[in-house]
DNA sequence: CTGAAAGCGCTTACAG
DNA sequence: CTGAAAGCGCTTACAG
């Protein structure tokens, strides 16, 4: 490879003043310019990003932290987000290890090392020490799904409780009383704002809280099953049931089927997240609609927003969720009206 | 951050001997080495991996190019495999964009300006001219699913051939004659080893070939669907069908259960890959199993091999294929024996 | 065993 | 408009 060196040398020219040419400078005379120009031509020089980071203390490179597994519908969407938005903005994308139960790990120093621009951060929890760390460390981040702010450290994420809230009054209108929640993991963000939509439904359709109606889960298949299992023990089973995320939905339906029941015969489901398969399954899946690509561009925009200028000020979005109504909800059979 | 001029001075010795700590000299005191390791410690020192990369020629990094979308399964899968084996390695991932088809880009300038230590390319056929600038350009390189081989590129793929072989001799033995064959873009390495597979199992079954039994599709799912309104306007219908990936087997079931018939009860289907969803789906998928994960890791596991010695020799491997036999494939109802 | 010096490939004041 | 020099944070012969 050709350094800047061989480039001046050829053009008969100092290095500064290919460097000037390179980054666009106004005060280099046209007939240098040209020279130069001609030389990184001929010799298919290409500025080595490494060492010029090292000196403008800009890497061009931001990290992602995904701690969840990238076969997870909802990880590869949101990759696939943040990659169109990546494109052409001059910036690459760096996976970091997730190593974050690691006590010699730490994911700042790693930033550091690596002389990240900023990163995006998915899958971690608001109190996890490097959380702290992180927003203290000045770096530019963005939160996807984690309810975390700082001086230069914004997050996104969908409108969860609205959400869930949505899809009670969607089983409500379709005669629905005994609604049952299948909720995510407590005590994490997500889990706790959609699990507070489902009390926003149930209220505004004036229907009491029920405690056996609500099962705890972690969003997964199993989780589905295990829960919906519970739920068919009641003495008065529920009608519906809402559920914190698709995969679990299809574990539920999975379920319910295992039990000779029919869905939505006997049981409505409806899902949150809206992944591919929600279509592909048998039935099609109800479900409520997160925007996770437009999360993963913007997530991306405002992080370069923030890299670019130190008093842009940290964003917190949140994208608007919307009821997809596809077969696996119908009318309650046993409606008391 | 702490430079090593920071902790140089707070031991009091001078950077070089830092640096041979940093780095596990030998011929370093104890005591020097404690008083070092101290003032490590006290400033919290990490050492720039982007400065040492300049000087070293290494960036401890690995470039992937994936020219497919992160939402496909099998991409997802790859990735995961990919991540477990970088894990503890020491190097980094850093995704490179895929502007394949602008001339204006240069997939190996990029790969130089950053200094990237070596590749893994995926879904980039073997006559893309950055496929010829890369070998080239002796950058250490696993090609995943392309046949292509140079003095530092190996690769690394799935018994293909092997794999659709088993489909058909596994339909041949279930009773069906007429076996169709919803084939992968033509051209495409992957494509055309599976193509070869179909031949393989026709010939070995003595199941003469014909033509209008063979469908070209592009491994999605609407191509299974347009290949399979094809079929079904036949005059004999096929009674099974083996399909180039399972997104395209869920078109083709899909188009079948859209005419009025069913799956396995009408026609088997059998698909390749074993995606996920292969098993959720409605009738469970009866496909051919790629080792996806495996080849991640090995892609990766053989590229630092690469990267570590010189004269590693540029591996050429192929995982083996299998069988799982679901709920699409059945005995052949109208069986002529 | 230790350190001064050169250098990796760049950019950035600064002087002329 | 142009270039010499210092420096980004490291490592690596080399001399002592």
């Amino acid at each position: 490879m050709a350094s800047i060196h061989d480039v001046a040398k050829e053009a008969g020219v100092s290095v500064a003043t290919v460097s000037k040419v390179i980054n666009h400078y106004p005060d280099v005379s046209d007939k240098t310019r040209k020279k130069v120009k001609n030389a990184i031509e001929l010799l298919r020089y290409r500025p080595n990003v490494i060492a010029r980071g090292l000196v403008t203390g800009r890497s061009w490179t931001v990290g992602v932290l995904i701690n969840i597994p990238f076969t997870n519908p909802y990880v590869a969407m949101l990759l696939e987000g943040i990659k169109t938005a990546l494109e052409d903005s001059g910036y690459d994308l760096m996976r970091l290890s997730a190593r974050l139960n690691d006590p010699a790990y730490s994911f700042i120093d790693h930033c550091h090392s690596r002389n990240l621009d900023g990163v995006v951060v998915f899958g971690v929890e608001k109190d996890h020490r490097s959380i702290q760390e992180l927003i203290e460390s000045g770096i530019p981040t963005m939160f996807v799904d984690t309810d975390a702010t700082g001086l230069r450290a914004g997050n996104i994420t969908t409108d969860n409780r609205n959400g869930v809230h949505m899809a009670v009054r969607h089983l409500f209108e379709l005669g629905h009383r005994r609604i049952a929640y299948l909720a995510g993991t407590p005590g994490h963000n997500v889990g706790e704002s959609r699990r507070a939509g489902y009390r926003d439904g149930l209220e505004a359709s004036s229907i009491p809280y029920c405690e056996d109606y609500v099962v705890n889960g972690d969003f997964s298949y199993d989780s589905g099953i295990q829960g919906m299992t519970k739920l068919l023990q009641l003495e008065r089973r529920p009608t519906a049931v809402v559920c914190s995320s698709d995969m679990s939905a299809f574990g539920v339906i999975h379920s319910i089927e295992a039990h000779g029941l029919t869905v939505p015969g006997d049981i409505s489901v409806v899902g949150f997240d809206n992944i591919y398969e929600a279509e592909l399954f048998k039935p099609a899946l109800t479900t409520i609609n997160q925007n996770i690509h437009a999360i993963g561009v913007k997530s991306i925009q405002e992080l370069i927003s923030m890299i670019k200028s130190s008093d842009y000020p940290p964003p917190v979005v949140t994208e608007p969720s919307s009821l997809i109504v596809r077969e696996s909800t119908a009318t309650c059979a046993d409606s008391v009206g």
